[in-house]
DNA sequence: TTGCTCTTAATGCAAACGCATAAACTTTGC
DNA sequence: GCAAAGTTTATGCGTTTGCATTAAGAGCAA
């Protein structure tokens, strides 16, 4: 292995090791009311996108199994966080959006989730190096760092 | 919310997607074999550490309850890759340990990992880039980036 | 020592997950 | 226009997970 090569693995172990120390101190946390941390995370994915999303795209952003992601949909609409609309311009498709209970809920959650966010990270680093960890991370992400968007395939 | 607090969470929200967007083409490769990701990251961490780990120990790097982390220990037990032994030194601990194929197991599958995030990350980033993300995300899991043990309660 | 609390790991059980596959629909090629 | 191939979401089923609790040893005070 090359030398680049071997930081990039002491790189990757290190956002590894980040993520798991900071997710544990989210989850012990009591800002979650009844919902997992990942059925928040599928909230938030709707909140931030402005039309309804096709499973699929949800799939894109939510590291779930599209069965495990499909049934955690149903348990959402049973309990009345989201929707599931027909898309017309596709019979197989579904379009989901957040009913306003949902957007209530995740918006409640967001705001005490992302206090701790900012505690816990500012708490560690400065403001240029939220800016480096950020810009880094978008690119390592694939994806637009101001609208975070994805980007598919960029044309040459 | 200040507005290093909203950079924060603007830089948090990037390690997450950079997560899930790497960790999904990990998963979609065939270098596990027979495990999970997950049984993986145990036998890795258990190759990390000179001697045997306490199971609390192991559930500190490991983002998985402490029942669930038992029983997948009790698996790998089974499959004859890792070794509990009892702590001299305390009766209600378990001493965890690689087994020879446990380590052999680690190494080739560590082997074509580590490839693969090397491909992966070098792909996106620079030798720069590589380097501040490693300290950054070193220092934001709380630990010392030369060592990668974790540094518990630093000493005022 | 005894009795209490604290810590560590394991167990019962319902919920959730992943894999393989099916069902429904769209698209493609003839 | 129709059959074959591809795509998108849902379902069957065995395995794994998390929550609550238990079991067992350590630590400490009287």
């Amino acid at each position: 292995m090359t030398d680049r090569g071997r930081l990039a693995n002491h790189a990757w172990e290190g956002l590894l090791s980040a993520h798991a120390r900071m997710m544990k101190q989210f989850a012990d946390t009591d800002v979650w009311q009844d919902l997992s941390m990942r059925e928040y995370d599928v909230l938030y994915t709707l909140s931030k996108c402005t039309g309804p999303l096709r499973i699929g795209e949800l799939h894109r952003h939510v590291l779930l199994s599209q069965p495990a992601l499909s049934r955690m949909v149903d348990r959402l609409v049973d309990r009345g966080l989201i929707e599931r609309s027909a898309d017309p311009a596709d019979g197989r498709g579904v379009r989901l959006s957040l009913t306003d209970a949902g957007r209530d809920r995740q918006r409640g959650i967001g705001r005490r989730h992302a206090a701790q966010v900012a505690r816990a990270v500012t708490a560690e680093l400065s403001r240029d190096e939220l800016r480096q960890l950020a810009a880094i991370c978008w690119k390592l992400a694939g994806a637009d760092p101001s609208t975070g968007d994805d980007k598919e395939a960029p044309l040459p």
